[in-house]
DNA sequence: ACCTGAACACCGTTCAAGT
DNA sequence: ACCTGAACACCGTTCAAGT
């Protein structure tokens, strides 16, 4: 008589999730969650194939709670990108501890195919032909990746900045000062700040056409 | 009588990134390394603390490459900032396995402080203001971490974009239009598009003062 | 002082065995 | 069918010992 599965994906991944905010992506291993969970080890390869699998269902668990609704079309393009981004950096942003394994499950998360879906839907009704959506998405997706890194890293207890402040200021003259600054930035204000320098930039890409391929690479 | 050291950290680094170009970044351990020296794995320690730090030793390595020589004033500094992260990109590019090391050891790499300085000093010339230069500074280090993964994970024979290509077009019409698309465009192109964007943005933010912050943050 | 090898506490995963 | 525990081939690192 076959037993029933006691358990689901969903608890596997929420296990693994509580593993990694608990002990950090180090911490991470099939043994951990077995634990977390009261099982043995072995167990768990009855639900998953091996341990790349297991981080891909930690991936989707929190990319999964991303809101794809199309903002509505009363705020205007540039809002919209900024809604869509906002969103994605904020899911990611709570267990900042998976940006690692986001990066490397990316191409296989359906949340992200969503998420992209609509910014390049956006996009297309902001006017931005072929080549320059394709640009204008990597650009995003490329932008977000690398500041909640940046940002993450930055700022356990901020090593990074605070060594920065102590440098020698007449070899780093402008580094130092910028680090002395850079203390009374919120991270929100250099993640939007950095947004709006791309949004400036895709808006006059728009205006007047730049960003196509120098053979002019046909938009369909 | 004491023997002379037979290594040099160069050494090291070297063998260390001879393992990470053959057998990727999950193949380095310290027994690899030693095993490439021809010495036994505890010898390693004499020369460094742990493998934290033999990691350090090789983003130096490959950042040390990094020419931070400021470009001539003859050339605008879009085309200066350009140039700055056109050599970083093409380093790390270089070796883009030891990008997540990048990531871990930035903040205590000599090179990346070089590079920063120069960076900044360029955008101080440009008459970018204290709060701006913090935030254009980590919108470019930002974008270029982020770019360098996407492309490096994007491009092992594009997993990522073939698979993106076979989605059903009815649920994600603009998504598997675009990636026919993102085929004819180079990894190049779309870097230095993407670049392009946030420049763009950059000099708008220069034209009209944006981005400091709403308190009206200080220059110094 | 430099280098070695055994040992410890970890990994992911295979395999044979239990219910 | 579901679950287990021993075993294998790996890790980083400590420690005592050799030259």
């Amino acid at each position: 008589m076959p037993r029933p599965r006691s358990l689901t994906h969903a608890q596997l991944a929420s296990a693994a999730l509580a593993v990694i905010d608990r002990d950090g992506l180090a911490g991470l291993s099939m043994r951990a969650v077995a634990k977390e969970l009261g099982m043995s080890t072995m167990a768990l390869y009855r639900y998953v194939d091996d341990r790349d699998q297991l981080e891909q269902l930690v991936v989707e668990l929190v990319l999964g709670e991303v809101d794809t609704e199309p903002p509505g079309p009363e705020v205007p393009w540039r809002g919209r990108v900024e809604i869509m981004v906002g969103r994605l950096r904020d899911s990611v942003g709570a267990h900042p501890e998976i940006v690692p394994l986001t990066l490397t499950h990316r191409h296989r998360s359906p949340a992200v195919l969503r998420w992209s879906e609509v910014v390049l839907t956006i996009l297309a009704d902001a006017g931005l032909r072929g080549g320059q959506q394709v640009i204008a998405l990597r650009g995003l997706l490329g932008y977000v990746i690398g500041a909640v890194q940046l940002e993450h890293l930055g700022s356990l207890s901020a090593p990074g900045t605070v060594a920065i402040s102590a440098l020698p200021p007449d070899r780093f003259p402008q580094l130092s000062a910028t680090a002395q600054r850079a203390r009374r930035i919120g991270a929100d204000q250099e993640f939007s700040g950095g947004l709006d320098m791309l949004l400036r930039g895709m808006a006059e890409m728009l205006a007047d056409g730049a960003g196509l391929p120098p053979d002019g690479l046909p938009d369909r």
